[in-house]
DNA sequence: CCATTGACCGGCT
DNA sequence: TAGCCGGCCAATG
């Protein structure tokens, strides 16, 4: 597998991980703050290619509908609506309402990540 | 190379 | 609200 591949895996696996238990975001959101416009169903891709032991809450990527993206009847369905629920997502009809649970990471969020460093001007040490 | 395939998206009826 | 549709883009064959 390419390097740049292989980073962009592991930069959306990253971002996902993020997601604060309890609240969701769409694959498109993903994609935007990992740096990938339009990357969604790249986001999808690297989910399907998780590794056995990541630690992934794959269960908060959802469409930007609202609707989990398997189908109704299928284990893997079932499996995320239970993960969603047990930290208290509410999923009905087979979606989740987005306006209400939707992660919405704020600037400190985005740009305090514990191994950066700033200086009084806001520039970049490291 | 060209065609197909998705854990997708947003606009429009 | 529900579909349909064109667009999207990396991986696959």
């Amino acid at each position: 597998m390419p390097a740049d591949t292989a980073r962009r895996l592991e930069q959306i696996w990253n971002t996902i991980r993020d997601i604060p238990e309890g609240r969701v975001a769409s694959y498109g959101q993903i994609a935007e703050i990992a740096g990938i416009p339009r990357g969604a169903r790249q986001v999808g891709r690297a989910l399907g290619q998780v590794p056995d032991g990541y630690e992934v809450p794959w269960h908060r990527v959802l469409r930007s509908s609202g609707q989990l993206a398997f189908d109704r009847n299928s284990a893997t369905f079932k499996k995320q609506a239970r993960l969603l629920t047990r930290e208290n997502v509410r999923v009905r009809n087979g979606k989740v309402d987005m306006k209400k649970y939707r992660w919405t990471p704020d600037l400190d969020e985005l740009l305090w990540k514990p191994t950066d460093a700033w200086d009084d001007e806001g520039e970049r040490l490291s």
